[in-house]
DNA sequence: CCAAAAGTGTTAGACCTACACCCATGA
DNA sequence: TCATGGGTGTAGGTCTAACACTTTTGG
């Protein structure tokens, strides 16, 4: 059974052509009862679904998210969601945002959501549009579309706590593919925090953390000196995400 | 109508005698419809409370909360929770932590929780049990009683938000008196971070964030030299609060 | 006058900031 | 050979860490 006034969102961010993206979709009715059938049996989906203005408005967009079944943990369910909707399978980085309650979120139905963020490398990780979605795309964080009800208030909230934490944490990794050149990692910062950083003071900054592990590889076909690869060292990011990181600028 | 599957607890922190303190209660029963008739009518109170190990077993507490009324937003029942159960009005200091979803957390019925975190200051603001509760006590972090369902877990990440967030932001002020001495804001930080702080260092710092503003009074009756006291400068926590403070150690 | 906590300054090292030029590559 | 982005070092200032003694007060 599916409950009626909670549901799960993931505000999935793609670091895409030095841009910060965000993942959004407009259902298919038909494709959606198609999956909650496959989830539960004997559900009031045709009355939580109907009057969504995704299902009848192409302008309107929303993050990719469902009501929660009865028998699911919360966190697993966002999992759920991420592979279902993308065909992405494990090892994606996501993490709680919030639960948003405000009564008047969805108009015509109580509905509290808990939104998750979710980071993944789309060069590394191939989205693929499941069958309930009419469309399934990329947006730069800022040149948003239309959004459903309080989406864009959960996307702001979730970029807020991707900026707080990127200072804190070595979260920002995840959103570049496994071999990486500094200026693609400074790039990202630059872009999640949306400021400039001296080039060589990032560079010393992050090789004194000693994260970085050079993998004597150079980037190929590029009409300009080819820059190091770099990998990172999940055993001092482990230490990191424990210690915290001091990325203050 | 009250929501089955979703409710909101309360982690109240207290700094208390140099220890940091969560408020728990163990729930009457009969008070507790009675709250419930309040706000709302033809709810499934009995149902939802007649289970909950706390109202049968005296060794059991648990953190202040309820089910979510239908027509309450979010937040503000947060605050309700807070006001009516300890008589504290406003002005006080709340977070949400996260939402804990686990199928099984609540063993006999589905039942997803939004924590959130307080911080008061209990020589300031007097708590008042409330009639639906059989008792109301502050119990020190590290010696908690038993707790019903998964209140450990919820109480110690919001200790640990606490300790993150009072690394990088001004929020600790909130569990001291309006006027208080350098000493007993170190005790603070020491406590929370679980750690000891150079007295010379620490004063130094604090001082140099310009958040103190001297009172000109000083301790009284106290048995050796009396300590300025200071207050906290408004203008300044708000600048702190939205540009983050370094308060690594 | 004693006990107890308040209050204070200096130095060495680490880290941060600002800043400009040469290098390697493919077209 | 040119355009493009990769890659590097230094000096000055600020912040941090380590460290011990004197002051004030009440009992």
């Amino acid at each position: 059974m599916l409950l009626k006034h909670l549901s799960v969102d993931c505000v999935v961010f793609g670091f895409i052509e030095n841009q910060l993206c965000v993942l959004l979709w407009q259902s298919d009715i038909e494709g959606t009862k198609r999956l909650y059938n496959e989830i539960t049996t004997n559900n009031d989906i045709e009355v939580l679904y109907q009057q969504n203005p995704m299902v009848s408005d192409r302008d309107y967009w929303g993050l990719i998210g469902s009501h929660l079944p009865n028998d699911q943990d919360l966190d697993n369910y966002a999992k759920f969601i991420l592979s279902k909707f993308t065909g992405l399978e494990k090892h994606v980085y996501l993490n709680q945002v919030k639960t948003f309650g405000a009564v008047q979120r969805v108009p015509y139905s109580r509905v509290l959501t808990t939104a998750y963020y979710a980071l993944i490398n789309p060069a590394y990780h191939a989205i693929r549009k499941s069958q309930m979605a009419k469309d399934l795309k990329w947006f730069e964080i800022s040149k948003l579309p239309k959004l459903i009800f309080d989406h864009e208030e959960i996307i702001k909230e979730a970029l807020h706590k991707l900026r707080d934490e990127v200072k804190y944490k070595p979260v920002g990794f995840h959103l570049l593919p496994d071999k990486f050149t500094l200026t693609e990692l400074q790039t990202l910062y630059e872009i999640i925090l949306d400021t400039t950083l001296d080039t060589r003071n990032f560079r010393k900054k992050i090789q004194n953390m000693g994260l970085l592990i050079d993998t004597g590889e150079r980037q190929t076909n590029v009409a300009h000196r080819a820059a190091k690869l770099y990998y990172f060292n999940i055993r001092i990011y482990n230490k990191l995400k424990e210690d915290g990181l001091n990325f203050r600028i």
